[in-house]
DNA sequence: TTTTCTGCAAATCCTTTGCATATCC
DNA sequence: GGATATGCAAAGGATTTGCAGAAAA
């Protein structure tokens, strides 16, 4: 007997939209759903663009502030382009990130078992691989206890 | 007997630029030498700021062109802002992702060895982690045999 | 009915570029 | 001396914001 965890994709939507207080609308439907189809991790731009041809009533910045808002309550995930600026690191030997979703400080650790990931054969067989970074993210020190989080 | 492997911070950036056809300049070498001294991953604007005091002539599009180039020799990390744009990701399975250098694909695949990696005692005894992120980067199968890299 | 969302336009922030001059090798 | 780097200013691209009207709960 298996607990049902999946819902389908729009009732998870309704259902994570009204847990956090936020409408549910005909644009995060469509947003939603185009994102769904995208197979390529895709740009507010790109979906917007993708949009544009059903749905040419559609703004732009409503689809930034939609996907936002989604990255926030845990129904999509943010993959490229977290911070607001580049940042450097000029550091030689190994070691890894934590980053604070707040602050945006960045710490480094060491860890002898992330320097001895393999690289899958799925990806090596097709892929050159050239570098593997192992980022966590959260809360720091500070951040965890002026917000109680 | 061990091998000299640490040459001093300087003269590794003197070796790597003129492997690279790149000149050394006063510029590369203060913006290097301030950027050894941040702990905390500084953006090329910060450094600016930071090396305005001492040298209120060096302009910050000489920061950004100058951290591009030690990040392409492999002189320095980049550490955040990848990309151009944002990207998102509606997958709600565990999976990881591979970053083509070239052409800016984010290839899915799955882990087991990923998915079960533990925190650090170091961070999570500070940090509240709420997210782990495993990501390769490299060049697609495409972009590969396009270049002859 | 009330609060939140949307579309529009303008603003902002980060990064890149063109060009003339200065500088390294 | 010749190629590359720098500084300046302007352009470019991505993202955010203020506001008034529209729509969800």
């Amino acid at each position: 007997m298996t607990v049902k965890r999946e819902l389908d994709p729009i009732a998870q939507l309704r259902h994570l939209c009204r847990q956090h207080g936020l409408r549910v609308t005909p644009q995060k439907i469509m947003i939603y759903q185009e994102l769904q189809k995208a197979l390529d991790h895709p740009s507010p731009e790109q979906l917007f663009q993708r949009l544009q041809r059903t749905h040419p009533e559609l703004s732009l910045d409503t689809v930034y502030r939609t996907l936002s808002a989604f990255a926030e309550i845990g129904l999509v995930d943010l993959v490229e382009g977290y911070g607001t600026a580049r940042r450097f690191d000029p550091r030689r030997e190994k070691h890894h990130h934590f980053h604070c979703r707040k602050c945006g400080a960045i710490l480094d650790f060491t860890s002898d078992q992330y320097d001895q990931l393999a690289i899958p054969a799925s990806i090596s067989r097709d892929c050159q691989v050239l570098n593997l970074r192992v980022t966590l993210e959260g809360y720091c020190k500070q951040c965890r206890s002026q917000t109680n989080i």
